[in-house]
RNA sequence: GGUGAGGUGGAUGAGUGGCUGAAAUCAACGGUUUGCUAAACCGUCGUACGGGUAAUAGCCUGUACCGAGGGUUCGAAUCCCUCCCUCACCGCCA
């Protein structure tokens, strides 16, 4: 959620941000000021009447007590008067308020200075490459295929139990998956992080404060006898967890991380982009949360980023950062960087990270605020990240270490998975 | 799922339909006293949205908010209805 003041005080601004990451209503901007005019007018108005028929219903109280009954019925007759005018300005009060939100929660968050332009992820800008793309033997296959050789994951089994996109890890899949999850989390623990498990289902609240609805609320399943989402990410409860709290800055900045099972219906996928595990409707991911002061979020969104490449790195994993261009961002992010490893089999980048900083847009719709030493409340920054998602780390993992009789895994994993290789 | 109790400011906890935006205590903050700490004493101490003035500090002022939403009334934290949540016990259950 935008700030109305800064939409009210520099439209102009707000505008040439919003063309950036290439949001086409535009007019929007010019909906809400004057909504917010009119907003401010009939508030004003409806407090004078109501201080009135406070006064009033104040002196009736008195006249009473001194036994003026008269007088009192006749100051009773001239609020009835009031009543009227009240309802009529309150109805139309609460009408301009709902137009003006119902606007403003479908403005997207504006991207920060640094995010370039484009509109399509070609026009990402590649920050740097990391780690060495291997050479791989003549007969080396997709990841699709190393799964079914070593018997990791059975996706038709899958699709029975549940529906495609749905995979059943199995022997050394699922262990793989166990390994890579608590590799993840201590890793994020050891670098200061409170580790937490959160609930897989939310409620709309808690889907709107982090800007799923109503912006992605088509990509969540939905429980509707209970009202509830499956989370996509861990990022929604985890972030939530500070929803309508009120910090001391002494507590910031807050660092969490949750491993957690993502669930998104990514209706309209297709394609051989979407085979084995490139995209699933049931995935593992370990995410890093922050909730930062607002001076801090920017040198706190870069350390994070260094953070997921030591992680990439220690995975020996070929990759590259891109930070997104205004076309290519999620609605709620001022500005993202994507991690991408590189899948020699299939010759393509595969996305497994996402770190944001939504600067204070998450934290409006929250109300997530703090405390300064001044001891004025101002909302907080938060970020997020991934730790990564497993799925996609998981496919260049068997892709680029593929080796005949097995796969060999990195160092980092051979105590968590028992064995240095698959076979 | 059933029954009972309850939801009041950072916390504990009063509150008879008007004098309660809300007692009291604690915590917190500022100050006095003090060699330092403690104690004592004085003061401050909710949020949101408006309006005025002013330097985006501050000050003055209006409205709303005592779980949420409706209703009764000239007037509701207080009465009525619906819903949500918490706790306890029972039932069911990994």
């Amino acid at each position: 959620m935008l700030d109305i003041k800064l939409i009210r005080e520099n439209p102009a601004f707000v505008k040439e941000r919003l063309a950036h990451k290439q949001f086409k209503q535009i007019e929007f901007v010019d909906e809400i000021s004057v909504l917010d005019t009119e907003r401010r007018r009939l508030q004003q108005e409806l407090d004078t009447v109501l201080n009135q028929s406070n006064l009033a219903a104040k002196a009736i109280g008195g006249l009473m007590k001194e036994g003026k009954k008269e007088e009192a019925e006749a100051k009773k007759a001239e609020v009835g008067v009031m009543k009227e005018k009240e309802k009529e300005l309150k109805e139309k009060l609460t009408a301009v308020e709902q137009q003006q939100s119902d606007i403003a929660i479908q403005l997207p968050n504006l991207p920060a200075a640094a995010v370039p332009a484009g509109n399509s992820p070609e026009q990402n800008e590649v920050v740097r490459e990391g780690g060495i793309k291997p050479t791989l033997p003549a007969d080396a296959v997709p990841h699709w295929d190393l799964i079914k050789k070593f018997d990791l994951i059975d996706f038709e089994t899958g699709a029975k139990i549940t529906g495609s996109g749905f995979p059943l890890y199995k022997g050394k899949g699922a262990k793989l998956q166990r390994a890579l999850s608590s590799y993840f989390l201590d890793f994020n623990t050891a670098a200061g992080y409170t580790e937490y498990i959160p609930p897989y289902m939310v409620n709309a609240d808690s889907a709107y404060g982090t800007g799923q609805i109503p912006d992605k609320e088509g990509q969540m399943y939905f429980m509707p006898a209970d009202e509830l989402y499956m989370i996509p990410t861990a990022e929604v409860p985890v972030t939530n967890i500070y929803r309508d709290v009120v910090l001391k800055e002494s507590d910031l900045p807050i660092k969490m991380t949750a491993f957690s099972q993502c669930f998104r219906r990514e209706a309209g996928s297709f394609g051989a982009n979407v085979r084995g595990l490139n995209r699933v409707h049931q995935f593992e991911k370990v995410e890093i949360i922050q909730i930062a002061h607002p001076d801090k979020s920017h040198q706190l969104l870069d350390e994070m980023v260094a953070h997921v490449e030591r992680l990439v790195q220690s995975l020996e994993l070929p990759y590259r950062i891109l930070r997104l261009c205004g076309g290519d961002m999620g609605f709620a992010s001022a500005i993202t960087y994507d991690f991408e490893v590189w899948s020699a089999a299939q010759q393509r980048w595969l996305e497994v990270s996402s770190v944001s900083n939504f600067e204070s847009f998450q934290a409006n719709r929250m109300k997530c605020r703090f405390k300064s030493e001044g001891g004025k409340t101002q909302v907080v920054h938060t970020l997020n990240g991934s730790s990564l998602a497993l799925p996609r780390i998981v496919a260049a993992l068997l892709e680029n270490n593929q080796a005949g009789q097995g796969i060999h895994l990195p160092k980092v994993l051979h105590s968590y998975f028992g064995s240095p290789f698959i076979d």
